[in-house]
DNA sequence: AGCGGTCATTCAGAAG
DNA sequence: CTTCTGAATGACCGCTCTCCCTTA
């Protein structure tokens, strides 16, 4: 009796010290994280301390152009300007090709440093954004060495584009893939080894070197006879499982650094982060690369973000009138979700007289490029599309991109909206932010292994309040950014409105009181049944025993998203035999909630901006002033918590 | 399985 | 006390159900 009496005490006494354990953990992981972030802050200020020193010696006059390059520790950035030089031993010859061969005059930025690098036996990383001549910086170098150059290419397609090009200009180059014939492939194995060099550029899928030990044979022949004289990884970034285009024999390309350590190394890529460009140096066994970096900047691109009425006809009103006022007779494009959205919006588009057609990867190839054709011939004004529309898409007078649904990343964003303005003259990226397309995009992407945590940034990019977009794209990519460098180009640095902070703890604890009903009576709750429950829709048993809101639709839902980004809600997918469904649960950090001092904080613009007119909310007022600060008193609510 | 639309039922409060 | 009206509620039915194509 004595015994269990004291066995119960200690029970209790375990179970409380267990319940303070976890929220001490919850506490240290939260700091950690804080940890981090702080760490990568500091290491940023420090590149731009170390830039800022380089520009204020008379020395460095150099700035001669709007590109980054962050040298290896070897090589100083006195060292890396000697590569902008002319007189090389190969720059006589060098110039005579570009002129004769290529028809140009002169060198974009970074070009020269590369190829003078690469002419120097150095390994070398180059990113630079499409359409700014990536392949001239190993197709010259080629042209003005012994022997051939292997270049590494992941689509069949792109290589006989090049080959085509290469072929107008009568640069010899031939390629080795699936529908080769068994004579060409003898020809090219021979020519490898030919003295009399048949080509100067050899074009090759990875999967074939990972593949054909007849290959691999023949290029240590090669390079045992030093006719090997270059290798280039297109798309360098597919090495990576971080990068975006992931292909496993990528992984293997390895083998070349190791069998043929001479011969250099030349990785050519238009987006990759540090991290993924780390990796990719990992996987390819090259020691010390120097990696020279173009601005990812676009200038003369305004950012914007919108957001998206849940009733669905006011964002396709707003984008029709929009065309039809400010892009009068401009070229654009409208990114959608799906294949029948692209059909869908670009009908609706149509019946409120703007020329808009569809485009997605359930077309016949016919109508695909009849319609690609007519848009580039300023034919049709707007192509509605979903991400099929992309590769081999570079007109240069395209005036609008308009998002209708978010992109599932950063990365993706910026390209998709990227190919706005190519013409250097001033072009509009716009996005439109709704609530339910976050779990649209969610279950489409939730087999992908990052899918979740890169949706959330683009999430967290749209609902920022207060940062310049440039900024916000800047940290994503790794780049020293200065904000004065936005030019007042997107929304938030534009109008610069007030900007508040606001206390959302009492609006997370009552969000979180609703799961935990939902949870004890086995409901999964939907983000959208969530949200009608703390405006108090729904069943009245359940109404009784929570305590609902009187928020405005939009910010309810803001807030409900912003709890996930901050893991005090996460994501609960349950798969059906037809489709994937999205519950919202109690996330990592739900728990210190508990905890009366705890706070939640979020930033909100001061006023908000709604597309069209339409909500209910948005109807009376015409501009609504934030009510998060607060809960404003309504009575008719006031009586159901008093019965 | 979720969700929007329709229709029948229930209930509170006002009018006769 | 009965009758009428409108709001709120719940059962039931029918409709719908997701990006990109590439390599051996």
């Amino acid at each position: 009796m004595d015994g269990s009496e004291s066995t119960n005490g200690v029970q209790a006494e375990l179970d409380s010290v267990e319940a303070e354990l976890e929220l001490v953990e919850l506490q240290i992981a939260e700091l950690l994280e804080k940890q981090t972030e702080l760490n990568s802050r500091k290491r940023r200020l420090l590149r731009r301390l170390e830039e800022a020193c380089d520009a204020a010696q008379p020395s460095a006059s150099s700035s001669t152009s709007s590109v980054s390059t962050s040298p290896s520790k070897a090589m100083s950035k006195q060292e890396l300007q000697r590569y902008d030089e002319t007189d090389f031993p190969w720059s006589g010859d060098m110039e005579r090709h570009l002129k004769a061969s290529f028809h140009l005059s002169a060198f974009r930025p970074l070009q020269l440093r590369a190829i003078n690098l690469s002419m120097a036996g150095r390994d070398l990383f180059l990113v630079m954004p499409t359409g700014r001549g990536k392949s001239l910086c190993y197709q010259l170098p080629a042209l003005c060495s012994d022997g051939f150059t292997l270049v590494v290419t992941p689509l069949v397609s792109l290589m006989e584009d090049q080959l085509m090009n290469l072929k107008s200009i009568d640069v010899p180059a031939v390629t080795l893939n699936a529908s080769s014939s068994k004579e060409h492939a003898k020809m090219v194995m021979a020519g490898m080894v030919d003295p009399k060099a048949p080509f100067k550029l050899l074009y090759v899928t990875p999967e074939k070197i990972a593949k054909s030990k007849l290959l691999m044979s023949r290029l240590e022949k090669a390079y045992n006879a030093q006719r090997l004289s270059r290798i280039a990884v297109d798309e360098v970034h597919c090495c990576s499982q971080w990068g975006h285009d992931f292909r496993p024999d990528y992984k293997l390309l390895g083998i070349l650094k190791r069998q043929f350590p001479k011969v250099p190394l030349l990785g050519l890529t238009a987006t990759a982060t540090s991290s993924v460009l780390k990796d990719c140096q990992k996987i390819l066994c090259v020691p010390q690369p120097v990696t020279l970096t173009a601005s990812f900047n676009r200038t003369n691109l305004f950012y914007e973000v919108r957001i998206k009425d849940p009733n669905n006809d006011t964002s396709i009103n707003d984008i029709a009138s929009l065309i039809n006022t400010k892009y009068k007779d401009q070229s654009g494009i409208v990114y959608v979700f799906s294949q029948k959205d692209s059909e869908v919006v670009s009908a609706e588009l149509q019946k409120k007289d703007v020329q808009a057609f569809p485009y997605h990867g359930n077309m016949s190839p016919e109508d695909k490029t009849r319609v690609h054709r007519r848009w580039t011939a300023n034919k049709i004004q707007v192509v509605v599309a979903t991400v099929a529309f992309g590769m081999g898409i570079d007109k240069p007078d395209v005036r609008f991109v308009i998002h209708h649904t978010i992109s599932k990343s950063i990365e993706n964003y910026y390209q998709e909206s990227g190919r706005a303005g190519r013409d250097d003259r001033p072009a509009d990226c716009v996005v439109y932010f709704g609530f339910a397309d976050i779990f649209r995009i969610s279950t489409m992407v939730v087999m992908e292994n990052v899918g979740q945590k890169k949706l959330l940034q683009m999430v967290d990019y749209c609902q920022n309040a207060d940062r310049c977009r440039r900024s916000l794209m800047a940290v994503h990519f790794d780049e020293v950014w200065d904000d004065q460098g936005c030019g007042k180009m997107c929304d938030t640095c534009r109008h610069g409105d007030e900007c508040l902070s606001v206390d959302i703890s009492q609006h997370a604890r009552e969000v979180v009181q609703i799961l935990e009903l939902a949870a004890s009576m086995d409901e999964k709750m939907t983000p959208l049944k969530v949200v009608e429950a703390w405006m108090g829709k729904g069943p009245a048993k359940r109404r009784k025993m929570i305590s609902t809101t009187s928020l405005a639709r939009l910010q309810a839902e803001a807030i409900v998203a912003r709890l996930l980004l901050l893991e005090y809600l996460s994501e609960d997918f349950s798969f059906t035999p037809y489709t994937t469904y999205f519950y919202l649960k109690l996330g990592r950090k739900a728990a210190l909630l508990k905890s009366q001092t705890h706070t939640v904080s979020m930033k909100m613009r001061s006023t908000v901006k709604v597309c069209g007119a339409g909500g209910q909310a948005a109807s009376k007022g015409g501009k609504r002033a934030d009510q998060c600060a607060g809960d404003a008193s309504v009575p008719k609510k006031a009586k159901k918590h008093h019965p």
